[in-house]
DNA sequence: CATGTCTTTAGTGTATACAATATTGCTAAA
DNA sequence: TTTAGCAATATTGTATACACTAAAGACATG
């Protein structure tokens, strides 16, 4: 993307996810004009590429809105990102090298280390540190395809938003997947690794679940 | 997309597909403009689409240009297709309709019909019957993400321009496939069908293999 | 002859004017 | 009062001119 397009796609992108744009709200041109200081054309390719990202959804002749997000399509996005995944780690177990594995190592100490110190738990360094695992297992995987087909997934503004509720325990629960992980990729065991991920992820959604419902359950009452 | 820019799509779709614009090509904006007989600005948007759908990749300041796929790179599509197309068929056996089963076994016999009647099969029959299963397979499995996400999996160039080089044994392997993929509905057994799609896909991936692996080597020849 | 820099130029990035289309609100008739 | 049709307006779709960037080639210098 270039200089003007990435400026209003981060633009746009920030006030979808803080709620200051609406799901379901019909975005125009030339308000978005105004608010990011290009012209139409940037615009229009930021608004292509966060319907990309799914962030919008656009209708013929009509414009783009901010995309809605029903429970089921949360089950499904889970589902899915579970399994690709769990894909992810079966064959990074194969293919890991050492200097990834003690990347992952690092992560894990790192996080650790945020709990046991911290009373009041540091989320945006876990969110990063959290992400990097990720990645650098998706590194591992060697698969462009896989890569860009989760990157589909996960990506959208649902998670992004999310896990900044997660308790002190749930974190640590997370982080006490990611040792097991490393565990599996060690031992070079796939099935192992697959299935820690898949329980992972499992929790993860149980976890988001929880906060999502609490937070529409509040939406509902105002 | 609207009236010009999916004039631009199709015509620069067609040639990508018919070897016109050859993998790793450099598409100017400039000459598509006289190809297509429209302004830049649905150029453009064609090529944004056509980047979302994997015929080119886009380099900022530079560009666009046809997509190439290595050999690995189909292999994994083939992977995640057969564990994707797989979660389809488990969620059609709990969720399909009657009138969804129907239509599927009036596909498997107009196929049938036509090998049985022909000597010289009619491939274009079987692509346009084939994609209208595989179809109302993800419309019974009711999930928005998982048919977007197969969407651009299998959409790509790659499965487009092939398959026109089945033998008609093939073709026959396929529809048998397709026969007991309907038993494992009617039976609302979605192990099974889980498990015929992915044998479905894995016999469409050798298939294909053999016929590509032909192709790049004839072209390696001249 | 090789190499590094400057100039040229082709091509993408951006802005904006104009055209087509959809929505909204008004008016008139049933 | 309701509804159908029309007009006005707002918004997206398209074309094109201008600005910026980077690749390609000429030239000078080592």
């Amino acid at each position: 993307m270039s200089k003007a397009t990435e400026k209003a796609y981060s633009l746009i992108r920030e006030n979808i996810l803080n709620g200051n744009y609406a799901p379901g709200m019909h975005l125009k041109e030339g308000e978005l004009v105004t608010l990011c200081g290009v012209s139409r054309t940037p615009v229009r390719d930021a608004l292509r590429q966060l319907a990309i990202d799914r962030y919008v959804v656009t209708r013929r002749n009509q414009g783009v809105f901010v995309s809605k997000w029903s429970v089921d399509d949360i089950k499904d996005i889970f589902e899915l990102r579970s399994i690709l995944e769990s894909l992810v780690a079966e064959r990074a177990a194969t293919n890991i090298t050492a200097q990834q594995l003690e990347t992952l190592r690092t992560i894990h100490s790192t996080i650790q280390e945020m709990l046991d110190d911290s009373s009041a738990p540091n989320i945006e360094l876990f969110l990063t540190e959290n992400k990097q695992f990720h990645q650098t297992l998706m590194d591992a995987a060697q698969s462009r395809t896989l890569a860009e087909t989760l990157g589909q997934i996960v990506q959208p503004p649902l998670i992004a938003q999310t896990a900044r509720q997660y308790t002190k325990q749930e974190l640590q629960q997370s982080n006490d997947h990611h040792r097991d992980i490393v565990l599996a990729l060690e031992s070079e065991d796939s099935a192992w690794a697959g299935s820690v991920m898949k329980t992972h992820i499992i929790a993860a959604q149980r976890t988001f679940m929880k906060s999502y419902m609490a937070t529409r359950q509040s939406e509902a009452a105002e």
